[in-house]
DNA sequence: CGTGGTTTTGATAATAGTCAACACGAGTGG
DNA sequence: CCACTCGTGTTGACTATTATCAAAACCACG
């Protein structure tokens, strides 16, 4: 029971990107399911992803769901605000994380490279969830799941001759509680694309983009 | 033509809230529908807002709009991304502003005070933002429109007996493009919570709230 | 007092949600 | 190896919420 806990399974790797080695934890692997931090913990780490994927999620106390951001390798998570977690956040798949002590994004002395590179990532993400507030505010499903696919086609996406092909690990729910819609309107958005000729659904993993410039039109509105 | 840029008409005081003067500019004020910024604008300066009320949107090719934020006094607004402005920012009456430099968050040498306040206000900034999300994402138009009174009633509400008052500078169009739904949909909320007696509407820009208690159960969804 | 912009209300339509059934696939145990 | 089951995904029928379009009311300002 109580079975949500971080589960770290092993070191992966041991070169620390960034100077200073004090502000840098051992690689850190979270099996599929496990959870990195909850709402309300203090935070002692940042987490970079370095393979794998991470969800962070907010909860309403009726249940209601909101899938704040995916943490895609690359991605940093977990920044505090007044020293605490303010999400949840667990590992979709098997992950490797760096981690990142707080203090080196909030105090920094001695190690002003890793500092001024948390600090540009917090920002970065700012200016990325201003525009997923257009996203929830603003567009309806057909844009936000279109807007999503080009997103995930863009960052994670393999391009096959014409088309671009890339795995979708989370499940629908997931989509659907990141895009402010439901599994339902996801899994019918989803079809409609199929059936127009814009993807094709390989598996329900993977998506390949037929059509990348229909995807953009209808992402912005095009009919 | 070209109106819409800051215009400048006094300063207004002269007491920097923090040592390092170099980093922080005369306090400056702009004129209701004044500019401070758009999108694409180099990062110059970063603004706190003394007094006034600041607008922060982003639009979409076809003219969607999202509000981002309103700056209320305290709120700092213009965090750099890659060291331009995304988003546009404008003033909705008269206000007026601390301008502190660009180079005080990003670089903040000689004034780590101020580096440090400004940190922690993008910190904030993030765990603001993530609530905005749960609001945009899962709340009814109720929900959303009890939730947004609630949270400028505890800002700047006057408490007068057992009701809470407050204004309501910006216009309806506003409020929909924060909250993500139609002037349409604000003014009919608006006037089912009057007419269920939970609000008055003393006059178009004055809110009263006579019963919190009512407020709070509708923005969290209860009936 | 008009005039223009904003707000409010009403009637209707469209989008997305809900509820329910069914399909699919992975894993399990007979 | 084959049901069986459970979780997830998909589809369908229907409903509800919110958007849209249009008209009226209100207000601020010249």
């Amino acid at each position: 029971m109580y079975v949500t806990l971080p589960t770290e399974f092993s070191n992966c790797e041991t070169t620390p990107t960034f100077a200073e080695m004090r502000h840098i934890g051992q690689d850190t692997r979270v099996r599929a399911g496990g959870s990195l931090f909850f709402e309300g913990d203090e935070v002692e780490w940042l987490y970079q992803v370095k393979s794998g994927l991470l969800r962070v999620t907010r909860m309403l106390e009726d249940g209601r769901r909101q899938v704040i951001a995916f943490g895609f390798p690359g991605d940093i998570v977990g920044f505090p605000s007044n020293g605490l977690h303010n999400t949840d956040c667990d590992a979709l798949v098997d992950s490797c994380l760096q981690p990142i002590r707080r203090s080196a994004l909030e105090s920094g002395e001695g190690a002003p490279e890793l500092h001024q590179h948390l600090l540009q990532a917090a920002l970065r993400e700012i200016s990325a969830m201003q525009d997923h507030f257009m996203m929830l505010g603003r567009k309806s499903a057909v844009e936000k799941v279109a807007s999503f696919l080009g997103v995930l086609a863009q960052r994670v996406g393999k391009k096959i001759d014409g088309s671009i092909q890339f795995e979708l690990p989370m499940q629908r729910t997931d989509v659907a509680d990141f895009l402010g819609v439901t599994t339902e309107t996801v899994c019918r958005t989803l079809t409609q694309l199929r059936k127009s000729g814009v993807i094709s659904i390989e598996n329900i993993h993977t998506i390949k983009i037929l059509r990348p410039d229909a995807l953009l039109a209808l992402s912005e509105g095009g009919d």
